[in-house]
DNA sequence: CCGTATCCAAGGTGATACTG
DNA sequence: CAGTATCACCTTGGATACGG
């Protein structure tokens, strides 16, 4: 699905698509980076399966309307399939589709990459900060 | 900056720091994946500097007030440098730091999965609304 | 247990005009 | 040119209570 180069248009080359206004992989990126997007993708890594009150519990501070909102809209886009079992009491389970888990790779990058340099950042904030107060 | 596991307190292991609740790597994670970052980060892979009207023209659709908010907040996490010259007219150059180079092949992959996903996505999107027309 | 309904707060985002 | 100032919006997110 690469989009052809715009070189017969004269239009300056754009080095990626989601930088056209009017390409729909921004809305696709916007989803994946929803703030708890890559929380539901961590859980669900591995082929792991869960329930809605585990998610609830594992994901802490996210509310179960967000978290019924981001679910459904990751079901809408194929990456989590989810079972109902009509027991008492009921219960509903989670998981990841094949597309789910590809997904499953980048994110964890990224999650890491906050992990591992939110000291060094923290660090900048401050230096910033500060070199602000003399101004 | 690996937090230790929580063995000891007998909760249930998270799997990643950016579960917890109070870990700063959540709003770094954030930051990261704000509207326009992973656009501007693209835009300045491969050492390539850029003028403020640049990134703006290329970035389709950023107003000047949020890429400039977006831009300082970079620089404060230490993610992009800043170079003011005073001519006139005024020229203002950005480019990644190191730090802030290292963002982009987690970034990247993140962009290509959705250009290269959109379709499927779009597909499935269409698929489930049809689903629910039935009901 | 698994959500939905309701209401509300916050802030991210945008359009536009203007200035050093 | 490179922003800032201002205003307004409106989606996202949150708290809580309730229903199947």
């Amino acid at each position: 699905m690469a989009r052809p180069a715009q070189s017969m248009t004269g239009a300056p080359e754009l080095p990626a698509d989601v930088l056209n206004q009017d390409c729909p992989s921004r809305s696709v990126l916007r989803h994946l980076t929803d703030r708890w997007t890559p929380m539901i993708v961590t859980v669900l890594a591995d082929g792991r399966r869960a329930r809605f009150t585990e998610l609830r519990r594992t994901i802490q501070g996210v509310s179960p309307k967000v978290l019924t909102e981001t679910l459904r809209s990751m079901e809408r886009d194929g990456l989590v399939a989810r079972q109902v079992t009509a027991s008492i009491p009921p219960r509903v389970d989670y998981w990841l589709t094949e597309l789910g888990a590809s997904t499953v790779a980048p994110l964890a990058e990224l999650r890491r990459w906050a992990e591992a340099n939110v000291g060094v950042i923290e660090q900048n904030r401050q230096r910033y900060d500060e070199s602000l107060d003399g101004e």
